[in-house]
DNA sequence: CTGTGGATTTGCT
DNA sequence: GCAAATCCACAGG
């Protein structure tokens, strides 16, 4: 019995459903709004951390007619981006100024270079360990742990050397989206944040009313049924 | 509440 | 050299 109960507790049971793979085969302005209200879920050693997105953008691959030089993919396969070029459904993790990291969801069919960075989250199961991963109280409020593309990656324990080209869609990797049946069934969509280069593009996408998507006044935009993938989760 | 400046990786000019 | 998909501390109203 105590063997039993030593081995289960090692499998730690993680919540809801593993998106298939072919979720992430389309295009990063489609895959943005359907990953609102999934879980972003990260077995570590201390135990599961997960947050629900609540705010995405969507940055736009080379092939498109409508450039996108906000991109990271924009200029081609570097090192740096490479994993953006590779297989839909990979984590691809950047750090920027030198202090942070951001984490993509890459997508698109094969040979094409679209992906969705995550900006955040609403804290789920972990949140007194995300809290103090970004040195919080344990009681903070949720819309402070992990309310910006960094913080989240913070909160989570994300970093580009262990996390950067990890399978978001194998359900022995550390790092995958799932569905738990949250259905979010409206978004809106606003300009992107932080960026310099096609600011006037309509691709981020956010839960309207949410506490934790991040500058909340700048939610001024075109609410629009969200339009579930059908082939969503397995 | 708002605005400003510092930290110091990565890749391009 | 410099700009960048950022966050935080701190100053001022």
């Amino acid at each position: 019995m105590q063997r039993l109960r030593a081995k289960e507790d090692k499998i730690a049971r993680l919540p809801g459903r593993l998106l298939r793979r072919s979720f992430f085969f389309a295009p990063p302005e489609q895959v943005a709004p359907r990953l609102l209200g999934k879980l972003l879920v990260h077995k570590t050693r201390a135990g599961v951390l997960a947050g629900r997105i609540v705010e995405v953008e969507a940055y736009l691959g080379p092939h498109n007619e409508q450039p996108d030089p906000a991109a990271h993919s924009h200029r081609g396969p570097t090192p740096r981006n490479r994993v953006i070029f590779e297989t839909a459904g990979h984590a691809y993790v950047y750090s920027i100024y030198g202090r942070y990291f951001c984490m993509n969801v890459t997508c698109e069919p094969e040979g094409q270079a679209g992906c969705v960075l995550v900006r955040a989250l609403e804290p789920v199961i972990g949140v007194a360990e995300m809290a103090r991963n970004r040195g919080l109280a344990a009681d903070a409020p949720l819309r402070e742990i992990a309310s910006g593309p960094s913080r989240l990656c913070q909160a989570l324990n994300l970093t580009r050397p262990r996390h950067n080209g990890v399978d978001l869609a194998d359900p022995d990797s550390p790092l995958q989206l799932r569905d738990d049946g949250f259905t979010a069934t409206e978004a809106v969509v606003t300009k992107r944040i932080g960026i310099r280069h096609a600011v006037e593009l309509p691709l981020r996408f956010a839960l309207p009313g949410n506490a934790c998507v991040s500058g909340s006044k700048s939610l001024t935009g075109k609410r629009f049924p969200i339009e579930e993938n059908p082939d969503g989760s397995e």
